[in-house]
DNA sequence: TTGCGGTCTCCCATCATGGGAAGGTCAAGT
DNA sequence: ACTTGACCTTCCCATGATGGGAGACCGCAA
């Protein structure tokens, strides 16, 4: 298998594959005479456990923390559920930024007309006193979201 | 007002006070003799709108796009409700993804005793078939958050 | 053999943010 | 007046996960 149909049967891009490897997340694959990378089965499960962890949210450290538990015959499932758990729980921190931005935000634009007249408090609370009570974003990812585009 | 003033009475890093200048979200500020930026009302007003908005987990662009709103007499209050609305859409969108990957992993995570011996759901499910229904994402902002750390 | 599509490596860009070095400035205290 | 320390300047580099593209090579089919 070369690395294009890698990662038709994983779901991760081509470049991915590569980048994945060069931070040694996953072991380098084994090449061809040429130069050509060669993927084997196992190279695929192992791709896609990453390409799963990785849609739910999973960072590349933290995916690289299950992988060693994957292929750790002797862990512990208390060690698995802990780091999903404190993922749960990092995810439920942005969300409820999210809500708070949504709610300020959703807040500011129902009171604004909408109409051709400038008058628009969604403005001049910007411009003015504190916007609504969004609590300061701890340091942490501000509002993150590396828009990827 | 120096630059370290201008931060604490805005909240934002001198870096980023430099940053927004350099790329042009707010005009250069203006210099004593020996090149110290000087920062006067004006100039701390509009930074607390940039940092608002900011804090409303709005993108740089679209706080620009704000802010000649907020400058423009002749704006349409139309204009900005559709720059906030579409904004709470996408903030939206971005909140069912961690809902959904939320309830992934805490489904994952339920079904998992925890205890010392190895077995865990979390590991065999992402190690072999769809991990949930997870909705693979749409291609912008996988999971999203540069964890600015 | 030619041609095309896949692959290789390298470098660059993103977005918002911080770190740090090397050097200039300013104000307060001796 | 001089030193000291806090501040400021610019410049470069790093982050995390991803993509884009250049220039060169490989492999297979017509």
């Amino acid at each position: 298998m070369n690395i294009g149909d890698a990662a038709k049967a994983t779901g991760i891009s081509v470049k991915m594959l590569r980048y994945y490897e060069e931070i040694g997340l996953v072991r380098p694959a084994n090449r061809t005479y040429s130069g050509y990378r060669v993927y084997g089965e196992k190279d695929i499960a192992t791709l896609r456990f990453v390409g799963r962890a990785r849609d739910l949210g999973f960072q590349v450290k933290q995916i690289a923390a299950l992988l060693d538990l994957w292929r750790d015959q002797s862990r512990s499932s208390a060690d698995v559920k802990s780091l999903a758990l404190a993922h749960v729980a990092d995810l439920e921190q942005r969300r409820r930024q999210l809500d708070e931005m949504i709610a300020a935000i959703g807040h500011l634009a129902h009171n604004c007309h909408g109409g051709d007249r400038p008058d628009c408090p969604i403005l001049t609370t910007l411009g003015s006193e504190s916007p609504a009570k969004v609590a300061r974003m701890p340091k942490r990812a501000r509002t993150g979201f590396a828009a990827v585009a």
